[in-house]
DNA sequence: CTTCTTTTGTAAACTAGCCGACAAACCATT
DNA sequence: AATGGTTTGTCGGCTAGTTTACAAAAGAAG
């Protein structure tokens, strides 16, 4: 039965399409399983033995604290990603933690030694794998080079774009998504101060681009945004 | 005689120190190899078929250019690093090429293809791999953070401290490195205008704190910087 | 409904760093 | 040593975006 659960709960994910119910089975590689809600703080790094997580259900966003005390957002998460450890290698000296930003999340985990062990009988996985974290490596580039040469507005707009086709219900060019982040979330994502987020936010909305609210954003027009 | 210099040049890298010699030979996986002068432009995203590259001696830059024509350093690269598709995955949309900064360089290349069937066959090798990619994307959420949350003097400053430990030569606490870049490339590497990167250049050299020209630049007390 | 907390709206002052422009210094080549 | 190209130095003017500060609005909790 639990062991069933287990397995959806990885066969889901597009990484381990290629492993069959038994190898997913035999590895039994889930160690840990849990649920949060709104607010809740999981510490990943630095704690106890290093693991990779798999968000099951919800949102949640990767934040990091420097010096200085303030955070930076680092992700943020939907439902079917993988975070963690994903470099396979332990690093004591982030400082980063997952808030939970939906109402309810479930998370599932298994070690990273665990996790490594499989990698290495499956080298068709090693493989994916692989090309999943360059993908994850080309976001962050693309990122970076977003922050160098764009203002915020167009930050601002190519991130609402990123969510809507990631998250968005589509009808037509007419998109709407479901509003989990304040505006200060939204700043940090794309890098400026909360208030330059609410005065671009008011902007679009004032050229009939946008309507947003706390509960939901809706695009009238991907294409002219 | 040809095959045992292939060996070398591969056997140098850390990824392939596990792998035998005959492993090497075997697999054969050196396609290509071409030396290169100061100002030659490598292209290397797009052209006929993915491969990998390796530099061997001397340094280039990545550099992507955008609509706009203007061109962003994204990296720079020394002896003994790879670059290309690292993710393993090609992308045309990226306009990327390198140019040679150093008087001689000397690349070697091998198709995406055939490392593909190397790591298929090697899990450890295709391990080790991927942690190589996860501490590249390491690097670059490294850079981001700074990017963000720091000002462009103090980018300046941690830029120096990671060249200088990357390539230069301590007595001491006190550090040279060869320069090979000019300050438009600094500047584009801390991602600031030439202007502020010569202004910031010039006020570390009075305060005494490094000595600057186009030959080498010396830390005086890598520790005070 | 009242109170408290979080989120959003707005405005004014300030500043880091960009941009354009030009001169001086340096380097390579003939 | 002359020429031409590249790199470095320097100066104001300018602007995007920060910071500080306060108020209004919206939720959450009793």
């Amino acid at each position: 039965m639990y062991d069933e659960l287990k397995y959806w709960y990885l066969r889901d994910h597009k990484l381990f399409w290629t492993l069959s119910m038994s190898q997913i089975k035999q590895l039994c590689i889930i160690t840990g399983f849990k649920k949060a809600k709104k607010g809740d703080i999981i510490y990943f790094s630095s704690s106890d033995v290093p693991r990779i997580y798999l968000l099951k259900k919800g949102n949640i966003k990767i934040v990091s604290i420097d010096e200085g005390g303030n955070e930076t957002i680092k992700e943020i998460l939907q439902k079917g990603d993988l975070f963690g450890e994903l470099s396979l290698e332990a690093d004591e000296n982030v400082n980063e933690y997952a808030k939970v930003l939906t109402s309810e999340v479930s998370i599932c985990s298994f070690l990273l030694s665990d996790f490594e062990d499989l990698l290495v009988r499956n080298p068709t996985l090693a493989l994916s794998y692989t090309k999943f974290v360059g993908l994850k490596m080309k976001r962050f580039k693309n990122n970076y080079s977003n922050l160098v040469s764009k203002d915020a507005k167009s930050r601002l707009v190519s991130f609402l774009k990123d969510w809507a086709t990631r998250e968005g219900t589509f009808e037509g060019n007419k998109v709407t998504i479901e509003n989990y982040l304040t505006q200060n979330d939204i700043a940090q994502i794309i890098c400026t101060s909360r208030q330059t987020a609410t005065l671009l936010l008011n902007e679009l909305e004032e050229k009939n681009l946008i309507y947003y609210n706390r509960k939901e954003i809706i695009i009238d027009d991907i294409n002219k945004l």
